[in-house]
RNA sequence: GGCCAGGUAGCUCAGUCGGUACGAGCGUCCGCCUGAAAAGCGGAAGGUCGGCGGUUCGACCCCGCCCCUGGCCA
């Protein structure tokens, strides 16, 4: 994965699709909607395997508050890219890349169908789509963010908009974040950094995506349930184990929806807020979340409360070719 | 029944010693998003400042009455 820095065109890899053969699905969607549910009644259905694409289900240990299914859950299908990181370890777009990829290459050439699942939108997009990603040091990026927190964003966007003033004008002069990433990358390359999405990047796999959602107020209401639940079922003792294993020090993981709000908790703050502000938190995920998705024009919406929710997804498949072999 | 405190954005609450509400947080809506993405960031819509009357050139801020909420006393 050693690739020139263009940002602009990315080869022409696409895999034509060939009738017959195995094309991945992706079942996305806002959290709580019954992505997994879904998503492993389809591998079923169709022989696959399931291939997550939820950021904190990466993390070992991360089970309650990320809803993860359990291994008597997934009731014989195949999970990869799950309980893959120590909580310590921070997540990266392009090693879930990489990763990711390698199992639905894996899966096609067995000719098993990959049924990639979940709510990070990038990572879909970082393995459906042809996105490159330029590397990264981490030297220069804790340096460029001792800078960001000594003299601000501002200054440092001052900075970027004398070296790379399409990206300046691309992020804006308050995101931090992200105006130290493009600082990072024309430092590597010492090209310009397009940072921005491209609005046509040529997919990579003929995929089929499916994409399940509820009315706002009923899923607010599952959310509420749902969070409930977790606590009942042990998150903060969960959370408490984690933090043995050096939770707070995980830089992707303790921002976890749940977590992070457990460990504030358990630092002097009192439980019942912490699953109210669980709540207020994931909600605003989902608003997120659903902006993200929508503009992908090529997925297919479904209503996750159907009853035959699976058989319309199913016929939605068969429609592009995609059936049991 | 009396006394005290309070009634300002959907919620919690600032504020104006009388001169068009700079309101804030949360919520809501919309948008952005290329190595932390369950992260990070931006924008917008919401108020006849409890009601009625009075004083005043002018009141949300002063006066009177009334209604509502909380507390204390009886």
């Amino acid at each position: 994965m050693v690739e020139a820095v263009t940002g602009v065109s990315a080869p022409a890899t696409t895999r034509p699709w060939q009738a017959g053969s195995p094309r991945p699905v992706a079942v996305v969607g806002p959290t709580a909607t019954g992505k997994s549910e879904l998503g492993l009644a389809l591998a079923t259905a169709l022989a696959g395997e399931v291939v997550n694409a939820d950021a904190m289900q990466l993390y070992r240990g991360l089970d309650i508050g990320t809803a993860k299914l359990t291994p008597l859950a997934r009731r014989g299908v195949a999970h990869h890219q799950l309980d893959v990181l120590e909580v310590t370890e921070t997540a990266s777009v392009a090693a879930y890349q990489r990763a990711a990829r390698c199992t639905v290459e894996r899966l096609l050439a067995a000719g098993r169908t990959p049924v990639l699942v979940g709510g990070s939108g990038l990572y879909v997009r970082a393995v459906l789509d042809d996105l490159e990603f330029p590397g990264t040091d981490p030297v220069l990026r804790a340096r460029l963010e001792t800078e960001l927190a000594e003299d601000g964003p501002v200054a440092l966007h001052a900075r970027l908009a004398a070296v790379d003033p399409a990206a300046a004008a691309a992020v804006l002069p308050s995101n931090g974040r992200r105006i130290v990433r493009a600082l990072e990358v024309v430092a590597l390359t010492g090209r310009p950094f397009a940072a921005r999405l491209p609005a046509d990047a040529p997919p990579r796999y003929a995929a089929v995506q499916l994409g399940v959602d509820r009315p706002t107020a009923e899923l607010d209401e599952r959310i509420a349930r749902r969070v409930a639940r977790m606590f009942a079922a042990g998150l903060v003792d969960e959370t408490r184990a984690l933090a043995a294993r050096g939770l707070r020090d995980g830089r992707t993981a303790s921002r976890a929806l749940g977590y992070q709000q457990v460990l504030a908790a358990l630092d002097g703050g009192d439980l019942t807020a912490a699953a109210a502000d669980t709540v207020r938190a994931t909600r605003r995920f989902v608003r997120r979340q659903r902006s993200w998705f929508r503009r992908d024009r090529r997925i297919h919406w479904l209503d996750a409360a159907a009853p035959d929710l699976v058989d319309r997804a199913l016929a939605v498949l068969a429609g592009h070719g995609v059936s049991r072999p």
